[in-house]
DNA sequence: GGCTGCTATTTGTCTGAGTATTGGGGCGCG
DNA sequence: CGCGCCCCAATACTCAGACAAATAGCAGCC
C-alpha cells in the first residue's frame, strides 16, 4: 500500500492535482460528491498536507472543486468548470471522452474556426502566410501519419488564429488542438482514412493568402465538416 | 507599512490571488517580469508563505505565472494568459482596460452569439424559452438602469447558450457576461443611451421562440453590433 | 576555450501547532 | 409540537520553521 504515487518528473502538487484532476473529469468523483478531508487524503497518497493542499488549489482555479471550512471540498457542477482551458481538456481525453462532448467540441470548431479563418484573410501579413505555408509544407512532406505532420497540422491552425490579431480567439488554441488531434488519433485507431484532408487544408491557405474572406470561411466549414465525418460521430442534429 | 491586506471578507489565499492577478493583467508586473521570491513577498504582504504560496498555485493555474527553483516565479507571456477563465476576466476589469482588449471581445461575442442563437432556434424547449421570455418581462420592467434589469440581461443571454445544449459554448457565459455588463456601465457612465436595446432582444427571442434559425443569427448579429456601436469602440477594420 | 564540479539561491516538501468557520444537534421556550 | 437560539465538533485555514531538491551561475581545471 502506499503506492509511491509515480516517480516524480514534475512538482509533487502537479502530480496530485493531475491524479484528482483526472479522477473528477472522468466522473471517478461525481460533481457533489465531497473529496476526503486534508489529512487522510494526503495520507492516502503520501503525499505532506500541503502540497495536497495546493493541488486543490489549482483545481478550485480551474472551476472544478470548491472547499468550506467544516464542509469540505466539493466537486463542483460541470456546469462550474473551466471546460476550455487547457489542462481540464487535457485531463478529459485521459478516459473516455463521451460523444456528446467530442460533438460540442467540433460543434465549437464549426462555430470559431470558419470565422477565424474570415478574418485572418482580411488581417494576415507576410508573416502570417510565410507560418501557414510553412506548415503545409511539413504537413505535405510528412503526411498525418506521423508526429512531425500532425504538429504541423496544429501550427497551421494555430497560425490561422494569430492571424485574427484577436487574443480571445488566440486563447482557444488548446481548445482546437484537442479536437483536431482527435480526428487524427481517432483515424489512426480505426485505421480508416477518409480523404486527404491536405488539398483541403491548402485551400484554406490558399484563401486566406489570398484575402479571400467569404471563400476562406467556406473552405474552413469544408475542412471542419470532413473531420468531423471522419470521426464517424452522428451530425448533431 | 505593512498594511493589513484588508479585512478579511474571504479565504485569505484568494485574496492575495485577487491581488497578484490583478497588478498582473493591469500590467503592473509585466510579462517576463520576475516577482519577488516567496519570503520577500509574503512578509511585505503581511501573510503567512504557504497562503502566498498557495495564491501563486492559482495563478499558475490560470497561466499566468510559471514557478521554478532557483529561478523564480515569473509572469507568462500574454498568450499562456487563460483569458476566458472568468475570475481573469474579472481582473481584467479592475483596471482600464484598452480598447483592443474590448474589441477583441465584442468580435469574440460577435462569432459566437449568433452562431449560438441559431444552434438555440434549433434545440430550445419550452423551459429554455420560459427562462427567456422571464429575462425579457423583468428587462423591461425594470429597465436597463438599474441592476435588476442588467441581471435580467445576461440571464437572456445565458438562457440562450443553454439552449444551445453545448458545455463548451456555455462555458463562455462568463465572457459574454463581461461584454454585455461592459457595454451597460459604459452607457451608464457617459450617459448617452443610443437605441433601445429591448426590442432587439425581444426580436432575438421572437426568432428563437418560433425556431427560426436564421432569423435568430440574424437578430443577434443586429443586437451585437448595436450594442458594439454604443461603446463607440471603432469598429476593427 | 570548453568542460566540470561547486555553491548559493530559490522553490519545493514536510511537520505540527493553533485559529476561524460553520453545519448540525440539542435545548429551551412559546 | 414547532421554532429559534446556542453550543459543539469537524473541517479547512493560517502560521512558523526546518530541511530537501533543483539549478543558474561561477570558479577552476584541463
Amino acid at each position: 500500500m502506499t503506492a509511491p504515487l509515480a516517480t516524480r518528473l514534475k512538482r509533487l502538487h502537479d502530480t496530485v492535482a493531475d491524479r484528482l484532476g483526472v479522477a473528477i473529469v472522468t466522473g471517478v468523483h461525481q460533481p457533489g460528491e465531497l473529496l476526503e478531508n486534508e489529512v487522510q487524503a494526503s495520507e492516502r497518497l503520501s503525499v505532506s498536507r500541503s502540497a495536497y493542499r495546493e493541488a486543490v488549489r489549482m483545481l478550485a482555479a480551474k472551476g472544478l472543486v470548491e472547499s468550506r471550512p467544516k464542509t469540505g471540498t466539493r466537486v463542483n457542477p460541470r456546469r462550474r468548470w473551466n471546460l476550455l482551458d487547457p489542462q481540464v481538456l487535457g485531463w478529459m481525453f485521459e478516459g473516455e471522452v463521451s460523444p456528446q462532448f467530442l460533438r460540442d467540441l467540433f460543434e465549437l470548431r464549426l462555430v470559431v474556426e470558419p470565422a477565424a479563418a474570415e478574418l485572418a484573410a482580411q488581417r494576415r501579413d507576410a508573416a502570417d502566410v510565410a507560418r501557414m505555408d510553412a506548415a503545409l509544407d511539413e504537413m505535405a512532406r510528412h503526411g498525418l501519419g506521423k508526429p512531425e505532420g500532425q504538429a504541423a497540422d496544429q501550427r497551421f491552425h494555430d497560425a490561422i488564429l494569430q492571424a485574427t490579431r484577436n487574443e480571445t480567439l488566440l486563447t482557444l488554441t488548446s481548445t482546437i488542438a484537442a479536437a483536431v488531434s482527435w480526428t487524427t488519433r481517432y483515424k489512426q485507431r480505426n485505421g480508416q482514412l477518409g480523404r486527404d484532408p491536405l488539398p483541403d487544408h491548402q485551400a484554406v491557405g490558399r484563401a486566406i493568402a489570398g484575402g479571400d474572406a467569404a471563400g476562406a470561411r467556406a473552405a474552413m466549414t469544408e475542412l471542419v465538416r470532413l473531420a468531423l465525418a471522419d470521426t464517424e460521430l452522428s451530425p448533431a442534429d
